[in-house]
DNA sequence: AAGACGAAAGTGGTTGA
DNA sequence: TCAACAACTTTCGTCTT
């Protein structure tokens, strides 16, 4: 359990290094460029304006900033901020008289009640630094992470993070924003960069896709071809038949209810048999985070549903 | 010795009363 | 809320390479 567990972790941060020589597409709207195999963000044109540095807690963003904060659309109000301090002095650090002070409190009082200090900002502050470390941990472009917190938004307005955690939905977030756009990742991927449970993710996923009328396409098979492919080093010719066989296997119905992952094992496994390029069941159950049983029964039912000669 | 195969029992999640 | 259910996993014995 333990091995498996940090077998697929390295699986999430060394993918295909070299995945830069084919399969790489442009993201029209930001330019950026995307590795079609694992979603990896080879460059980016657009200049970064966030700190070199990274902190997890208020304390730590504290004692790192230097300066005023990042400016980023993925803060609220833009990072921008202002806020009347408590020390009581006016611009040229004379005391302020009594008098005037009470004026002031009330003052900073309503401006903390406008600006900062709602549920609302403080929420959605936590949840866009989560948002952020889960982003990066998993190397997605910047788009999704903006589409994810365009939903979360939502989400916070329409009052539907109650009784969940905040962590945990910004999680379900980002797997939704990942099937939408087709991106190979697994629930399974996300949890094991989040520190929360699969169980509460996958309940915040299925109640946000239902309230927020999210419209997630059926994952195909075929999206994670690439990706075990890579990982696997197998040639482009197995990767085309594979998608081959996924693509004959939808035709004839057989996605009902079948995880698309054990599918695109199965087919990638048969492929790399007839192309001569032969991995073991348990090599290919591995990187797809399925067992040897269920590689088995989709080969089983691939082959007889294609006819599929026997192969040596 | 390692891989492939499949039977049987167990697990976690979904669905429908 | 509970039971039935399908998909998948775990475990294990047997056969093949």
């Amino acid at each position: 359990m333990d091995e498996k567990k940090k077998h697929k972790h390295d699986e999430n941060t060394l993918v295909c290094p070299d995945c830069g020589s084919t399969n790489i597409s442009q993201d029209p709207e930001t330019s950026e460029l995307i590795c079609n195999d694992c979603g990896l963000v080879i460059s980016e044109e657009a200049i970064d304006y966030g700190p070199e540095w990274r902190a997890f807690d208020a304390d730590q963003r504290a004692k790192r900033a230097r300066t005023g904060g990042p400016l980023s659309v993925m803060k609220p109000n833009r990072g921008l901020t202002t806020e009347i301090d408590t020390s009581n002095k006016d611009s040229r650090g004379g005391k302020i008289s009594v008098k005037h002070q009470t004026t002031i409190n009330r003052m900073r009082k309503w401006h903390r009640r406008i600006s900062m200090t709602s549920s609302y900002e403080r929420n959605l502050a936590t949840a866009l630094q989560e948002l952020e470390k889960i982003t990066d941990r998993l190397q997605l472009p910047k788009r999704v992470a903006e589409e994810a917190a365009h939903i979360y938004k939502k989400a916070v307005e329409k009052q539907l993070i109650r009784g969940r955690l905040i962590e945990s939905v910004v999680a379900a977030v980002v797997y939704a924003v990942c099937r939408k756009n087709n991106i190979p990742k697994t629930l399974d991927d996300i949890v094991q960069i989040s520190d929360n449970d699969k169980k509460d993710i996958g309940r915040a996923y299925r109640f946000i896709k239902r309230e927020l009328n999210l419209k997630v396409p059926f994952t195909s098979p075929s999206i994670y071809i690439p990706r075990y492919a890579s990982a696997l080093q197998l040639s482009e010719d197995v990767q085309e038949r594979a998608k081959e066989i996924v693509e004959m296997a939808m035709e004839k119905g057989m996605l009902s209810g079948r995880g698309p992952t054990g599918i695109a094992a199965a087919a990638l496994y048969i492929a790399a048999l007839e192309k001569g390029e032969r991995r073991t069941q348990k090599q290919v159950a591995e990187i797809a985070g399925v067992t040897e049983v269920t590689i088995r029964n989709r080969y089983r039912e691939l082959k007889e549903l294609l006819g599929l000669e026997d192969l040596e």
